[in-house]
DNA sequence: TAAATAGTGTCTATGAGACATTATGTA
DNA sequence: TACATAATGTCTCATAGACACTATTTA
């Protein structure tokens, strides 16, 4: 180590300027796993790749971050370059969609063309916004599939890895943190919001016990009840919505 | 959105394609924050930097990721930059310290030179492993800084939020990971491995309940006891290791 | 009236927080 | 013996899981 600090404090700044300048720079895209709940299940926004490599296998929509040329002009911000994409693709207003920041794909050669680091972020569509998304035509190259059905499919690059990281992260949060509500129309009963914890968990939930923790979070002022009833084949459910934001 | 949409089929293909290629790219860059405890407190490896942008100002380490040029050799991986940045500024074997992704900063502007994304890391460093850090010399430029005391000092470009951002992951994960084990050294005793929370967390914690959550893990078998006995000013304590890894 | 599902209540186990008490070493 | 601190125990409360039960609507 010793070595290592005796170039650090002339050469190595040097070094650092140098690579700067001259040194190759690796492609940054960002890709987005974007979640969505149809016919109860949790489904990905796939696209066909029209191209090569990996021509014909489903791939996460994205692109490459867009970098000015300049200090001056340096470009669009990661997070502006993932709601963008989130707008190409999906066609959806970002600001009613739940996007957040995933991981960072970085190994060598995870792209045959060239050095590509992927900022992962993952986003989540209410149900009821989903239909809309394949709306504008040209329908063929994009889908929601469900995520239990893509071990079969052989996604390109890394990333079914990717998705399995937004995955558990989703899991994850939907303890701890109110995206379930982001899962979830407006308005929703309690049945509702259960079956959201039951299909992204892949177990059921008690309906007294999820009850329990709801009136939790109705205590809490979280959620407040919305006007009406929801009919269903039977006894119809209170409608609640989620309050803040 | 259907327009969007209507030119994806060709034209966005061609313009992926042609982006990556002669589009400006950004630099990517690793930066690391290594937090250790020193005399009681919860520290950050800082740099001192001696060249303009922020020419004296404390900074995190770091450098820029090696890509290569070719689609052959494409360079090293995120985690290895990561890992031989650790090495390079700790002299530390990166086998031996705790080390993962943290969060990726790309915001336009947020280096003055020119577009740099950074992937950040944090890592943990053992506290009997802390004094070798500076031991070859150089010492002037590097220092363990503790944490409470940054706001103070105005730190180079976004480095703030970035260990910030790193406090707030090590704090979260100290509750149901294992991580807490990463900062202390490989032996240890209850009332040890409990002041390692008490810092962490900035609050006293109780010494029974502790004591409980620790036998807990003695019965899951994620700790056993080792030889001896910890000397103190008073009743000895016994001493424990983290089995596993 | 039967079927279906919304909604309630209860028992138990677990873990956290607050706090009192005992045990065992050193000075 | 005094002091410090390691180690144990107890009481209470919040939450989760399992499960039995009631209420209300539709067909």
């Amino acid at each position: 180590m010793s070595t290592s600090r005796r170039e650090s404090s002339e050469e190595k700044q040097f070094l650092e300027k140098y690579r700067a300048k001259d040194y190759p720079r690796p492609s940054v895209a960002v890709d987005l796993v974007i979640f969505t709940i149809i016919d109860a299940q949790l489904r990905v926004l796939l696209v066909k790749r029209q191209e090569h490599p990996f021509k014909g296998e489903w791939a996460l929509p994205g692109g490459f971050v867009r970098v000015g040329e300049s200090a001056k002009d340096q470009g669009e911000d990661l997070d502006t370059a993932a709601r963008r994409e989130l707008k190409e693709e999906t066609g959806l207003d970002p600001e009613r969609v739940h996007i957040e920041q995933l991981y960072t794909f970085g190994g060598a050669g995870r792209d045959p063309r060239m050095r590509v680091i992927s900022v992962a972020y993952f986003a989540l569509v209410r149900p009821d916004l989903a239909p809309f998304v394949k709306a504008g035509g040209d329908a063929s190259h994009a889908d929601w599939l469900p995520v239990d059905q893509l071990k079969k499919l052989s996604l390109a690059f890394d990333h079914l890895e990717v998705i399995e990281v937004g995955l558990s992260r989703v899991r994850g949060k939907l303890e701890y943190s109110g995206i379930a509500f982001d899962l979830v129309p407006m308005t929703f009963t309690i049945p509702e919001l259960r079956h959201v914890y039951s299909i992204v968990l892949d177990k059921e939930m008690d309906p007294g016990n999820f009850r329990r923790k709801f009136n939790r979070m109705l205590d809490d002022g979280l959620i407040e009840q919305a006007p009406g009833k929801r009919i269903t084949a039977s006894k119809p459910a209170t409608v609640y919505r989620f309050k803040r934001r």
